[in-house]
DNA sequence: GCCTGGGAAATTTTT
DNA sequence: TTTCCCAGGC
């Protein structure tokens, strides 16, 4: 036991072995937050605390994935409870989902399936709504349910019109959820939270059953998390949450950054530990982060330092364009890997939305360099696994409309749109849900006989299905896939995108298969199968990001915080891009949006790239930018610049070729100021900005290398592939060649003319659809 | 009832 | 640029 204390030092150690009372961990960046709560635990547990009445909870899957196997290191085989608030919520909610009107085989909806109730409610309570979007709405509704707002508490504010619709839908809304016995994201804390209030027996019982509880990344806790924590923390106080005020960056999504800021305030015992001493990062890339979010008003003062070494002055990269900014970061990776051994998981590219991963994607690639994207929800969103899936839930919970309406007609079994209007106002009238009405539907005169005929038949798959409910989910899946004839109708296409989706079913029975061998000791009531689709609703992909495997990551800033890596990018430092556009307007969101930079920068160990493009192209359309007015926030001293633009820059605006790529592309100099450059100028001249030629050897090497490989790169391609053509006289196993995604073959076609698409399978690239006329698609010449 | 094509709208971050 | 929705034709 003393062994695990020995490594630590002496705010850390404190940490650790603080036993009862609230304990706040005020943690900076790097400063061994997660390795003080895995350590706790085990010491915990070796005082004797009984592994089940620890719970430790997190905010993402991967958070919790990461401290599970720690926890697993330090104290093999004790099992303790540690999981997302969210799945925390849902395991709480089997157990007294009656309380709040649910039935324990609930359905949890994800945003999309919310978003279609919704869009039901409005529809058939005909509600008016103006111009606000569902998702507007929706946004409403979470926003109130994350503040702990129920219908009948919501009030609508005069002259809000918005507040007004969604006073009047929200009750709606959450009937509609109710009576399919389904929750949203929201709900699953909401509906605890209330439990816990409205029934003291069993916030007593909860509370003494959790009597250590810790609390990863409090700052980003909402109202409603907060509530549920206190009430579980009366009788046992053992509250002890780690946080830090300077990384709260889920604002947007109802986190009060208040709950840790007067954590204080609301546990007056409380023991203060602040961890400030840095192990990631070097001196340089620490003082940027410090400076920079400095110039934060709401925040706790604190005096973040490192004994690391002062390390290499920060970049701050400017490219002529983002095509540039790709191919130069994906050169200087890929020549650090063959030049100095590096691993390609010593990188990581973060930028401030997925939209902005493209040129990178395709740079890496072309590149050879591998990686790995973290997106959320990629498998288990797809259309086709979503599909299968949905007759696992509506077999799992027949309540469940969405599911119904989902698999009635899927695959097309005659049962259209006039049915089941039909069939919905049937069940409206009599308050049933879709699946027991359709059971009835030889009674419901308004259908022709041929109708009732089908939806009998549809009842029937589903008993079918439902017989087998109970075992293996393999075998479960399986069983759907026979009796919808899902598989059937995917295996008689013809076309290369549904052959690609019965290879991700597939690929759904092998994750069902393996859920069975590795989760079979399942404590929830409804079986597996239950087990499983819950597993599908709160995690977000099947294989999570891998910290060790070979590959360079790319992912969102949000994603990125908890992680560390040797070397880290950050892309696009722009005006509208980071802060981004959304958050100009409100100095709070302006402040989150800095916290957002500092927890990419603090994401660096050795080395840092900052950088931005002179244009960005953005859902197509040409833009010029205007650096982030962050950057001049961080200290000239840690930095250095590196300005990478072009002679032959385009003079306005409309000018859309890019084809003038020369030798001379890359120039060291500027030597025709586009006047957006003007900007970066300015910035550049504050930046200690170095002529290329004296930069350390390591970068000019990089730079060059890159310059050099970009600016070739265009007339290579073309001098592979032959002119465009017209898009009639592609036929079907033609070779193509696209300028992002190389070598391919057309797998598929349809339409005529300028509609004309093509389906083309890449060498490297997978498979992509086209429409001829707007695509580069080039003939492969032999 | 089903499918295709055309047009319009919407674009942050995640459970 | 992509995605979603709807109308119209088969």
């Amino acid at each position: 036991m003393n062994s695990l204390l020995e490594n630590l030092t002496e705010p850390q150690r404190a940490a650790v072995t603080h036993r009862d009372g609230p304990l706040l961990i005020l943690a900076g960046p790097g400063s061994g937050k997660t390795r003080v709560v895995t350590q706790r635990i085990a010491y915990l547990l070796g005082q004797g605390v009984a592994a089940s009445q620890v719970l430790a909870l997190t905010f993402t899957n991967k958070a919790a994935a990461e401290m599970r196997a720690r926890v697993e290191q330090l104290v093999e085989g004790r099992q303790v409870w540690l999981s997302t608030f969210h799945r925390f919520g849902a395991r709480i909610l089997r157990d007294y989902s009656d309380y709040v009107g649910l039935s324990p085989n609930f359905t949890i909806y994800d945003s999309s399936d919310a978003k279609q109730t919704l869009r039901r409610v409005i529809e058939a309570e005909n509600v008016k709504v103006m111009h606000y979007t569902p998702e507007r709405i929706a946004a409403a509704i979470s926003s109130a349910k994350n503040r702990l707002v129920t219908p009948a508490e919501y009030q609508p504010r005069p002259g809000r019109p918005l507040s007004q619709i969604v006073g009047e839908v929200y009750p709606l809304y959450q009937k509609r959820l109710l009576a399919s016995s389904a929750v949203d994201f929201d709900d699953l804390l909401l509906h605890v939270a209330q439990l816990l209030y409205k029934h003291p027996e069993i916030r007593a019982d909860l509370d003494s059953r959790y009597r250590y509880i810790l609390v990863d990344e409090y700052q980003d806790t909402n109202r409603a998390q907060y509530v549920i924590l206190r009430a579980m923390s009366k009788d046992y106080p053992n509250l002890a949450v780690t946080g830090d005020p300077d990384q709260s960056i889920y604002r947007w999504r109802g986190a009060d950054i208040k709950n840790i800021l007067e954590f204080e305030a609301d546990y007056p015992a409380v023991h203060v530990v602040r961890l400030e001493q840095n192990y990631r990062s070097t001196k340089r890339i620490l003082r940027v982060a410090d400076e920079l979010i400095s110039h934060n008003v709401q925040r706790k003062q604190k005096a973040l330092h490192t004994e690391n070494d002062e390390g290499e002055p920060v970049r701050l990269t400017v490219y002529p364009d983002q095509d540039s900014e790709a191919a130069g970061i994906a050169l200087e990776i890929q020549s650090a890997i063959n030049k100095q051994g590096c691993s390609p998981s010593d990188f990581a590219i973060f930028y401030r939305m997925n939209a902005l991963s493209r040129s990178l994607e395709k740079a890496l690639r072309e590149a050879g360099v591998p990686f790995q994207m973290v997106r959320g929800q990629e498998f288990y969103q797809r259309k086709e696994i979503k599909d299968v899936l949905a007759y696992c839930q509506l077999v799992n919970n027949p309540l469940d409309d969405i599911a119904f309406e989902r698999t009635v007609n899927t695959p097309a079994r005659g049962i259209g749109k006039k049915t089941l209007q039909r069939l919905g106002e049937y069940a409206y009238r009599l308050g049933l849900p879709l699946l027991g009405a359709a059971r009835q539907a030889a009674q419901i005169e308004s259908l022709p006989k041929r109708a009732a005929v089908q939806l009998a038949r549809f009842v029937e798959i589903i008993d079918r299905i439902s017989a087998v409910a109970h075992r293996d989910v393999e075998e479960v899946v399986g069983t759907v896939l026979e009796e919808s004839g899902y598989r059937k109708s995917l295996a008689e296409s013809e076309s290369e995108e549904d052959q690609n989706r019965l290879a991700n079913i597939e690929e759904l029975l092998t994750d069902a298969r393996q859920f069975d061998e590795q989760e079979h000791d399942s404590d929830i009531e409804g079986g597996q199968l239950e087990a499983y689709l819950e597993r599908t609703w709160l995690v977000n992909d099947i294989d999570d990001w891998e910290s060790n495997t070979e590959k360079v990551t790319l992912m969102t800033l949000h994603a990125a915080k908890g992680l560390e890596f040797p070397v880290v990018f950050m892309i696009a430092l722009e005006q509208g891009v980071l802060p981004h556009e959304r958050s100009s307007s409100d100095p709070d969101q302006l402040e989150e949006e800095r916290r957002l930079t500092f927890v990419g920068i603090t994401r660096a160990q050795h080395q840092l790239q900052l950088s931005y493009a002179v244009r960005r192209d953005y859902r197509g359309q040409r833009r010029l930018t205007i650096p982030s007015p962050f950057l001049l926030e961080m200290p000239r001293g840690e930095m250095e610049q590196v300005q990478l633009a072009t002679k032959s820059f385009p003079e306005s605006i409309e000018e859309d070729s890019m084809e003038e790529f020369g030798d001379d592309f890359f120039e060291t100099e500027i030597d025709q100021r586009h006047p957006s450059e003007l900007e970066s100028e300015a910035l550049a001249a504050g930046v200690n900005a170095k002529p290329p030629a004296q930069k350390p050897v390591a970068n000019s090497a990089i730079t060059t290398a890159a310059a050099l490989a970009v600016g070739q790169e265009q007339p290579l391609e073309s001098g592979l592939a032959e002119p465009a053509v017209s898009p009639d006289l592609l036929t079907q196993g033609m070779a193509v060649v696209h300028p992002d995604h190389g070598l391919g073959k057309i797998v598929a076609l349809s339409g005529a003319g300028k509609n004309r698409r093509a389906t083309v399978r890449f060498v490297t690239a997978g498979q992509k659809r086209f429409v001829i006329a707007h695509s580069p698609l080039r003939l492969a010449s032999k």
